[in-house]
DNA sequence: ACAACCATGTAAGTAGTTACATGATTTA
DNA sequence: TAAATCATGTAACTACTTACATGGTTGT
């Protein structure tokens, strides 16, 4: 249940179409939790159903574009769910199964894969740092830009994480052992 | 598909019946990849079906109690799929998005669960701390120890990244902000 | 005999993914 | 007028969760 509070949050940031959400999403809410479009439309659907969003024929764009905006009840569900404790999420990565398996089904090819994932952290990571430092380079932010540059760090401490993991890794699958 | 694969893992570690196998994962494999027992039942049942295990009734044990053993087309479809490259699974967590909503929405209790959450963090790792003194404290491993030893150090610096995290997040929050 | 617990399972629902369908507008 | 692309949506499937059902064994 964290998807209609994400679209929430977009929406009261700034109200736009379902496609437009989809975009946005892309390259800000989406960096930590991804959504397709096609979970977006369904979700928006139910969102207005709940009465939480309404939705206005846009009269500029094409197609039959509409524009949703949040409703009272949805600024409450908001910050209803916001308030809610949730426990953190454990650790879920495949790799960490696929090496508990290397161990005991001998050498596949985990080492080439690691090394393509730390290729693409340490992508992610510079991406992060270009947007902190064209967000938040400000010595004195706002409170809710200071919560947005923590949200953030998380990314670029998450990244940092499994780079400096992969490196570690890497050293141990290249010794040779006896 | 990677709790079949994570099964075979522990299958092939030490043939065992389906309650057995849902008491291991939630001390070992749990810790990075976590399952219900009505899930790890359905898939044994798929297992069996797709050829890569077989089940014995145990003669010792209550009930009507099954022991799986993994056969020689499981170990090679582990092998396969251990081979794979998969992408890494971008940060999911609610938290963000509450950090979103609570930077737009203005002042909830999240403050409140953070602190939660950090007692957690702290919790687990101790936990994961003492796996590690008590499992790998030799300096010279075998290889498979290696690999094992380089999954725990994963989950190890998952928690100090949310510890460290944590609280740089309530320094934030607590600071009164114009 | 009955409670406690061991062991396996079913059913229903939610969330997320993948593939495809449809119509409307722009542009070449 | 045909192709590209914008915009919204359906359908089918898989993974996971939660709640419940059933039968067997042990201990009192």
């Amino acid at each position: 249940m964290s998807l209609p509070h994400a679209l929430l949050t977009a929406l009261i940031e700034h109200p736009c179409s379902g496609l437009e959400l989809a975009r946005r999403f892309d390259r800000s809410i989406g960096y930590f939790w991804h959504a397709t479009h096609q979970q977006i439309y369904r979700e928006l659907g139910r969102l207005e159903d709940a009465g939480w969003v309404e939705s206005l024929p846009a009269e500029s764009g094409r197609g039959r574009k509409k524009v949703y905006r949040v409703l009272p009840a949805g600024r409450k569900e908001l910050k209803r769910w916001t308030a809610e404790s949730q426990d953190p999420r454990p650790l879920r990565d495949e790799l960490m199964l696929r090496l508990r398996a290397e161990a005991i089904i001998g050498p596949t090819a985990v080492k080439e894969d690691i090394e393509r994932r730390l290729a693409m952290h340490r992508e992610r990571l510079a991406l992060y740092r270009k947007l902190e430092k064209r967000d938040f380079a400000d010595t004195a932010l706002s409170r809710e830009k200071e919560l947005q540059h923590l949200v953030l760090s998380a990314g670029i401490m998450h990244e940092e994480l499994w780079i400096e993991w992969s490196e570690k890794a890497l050293a141990v699958l290249l010794t040779p052992k006896t």
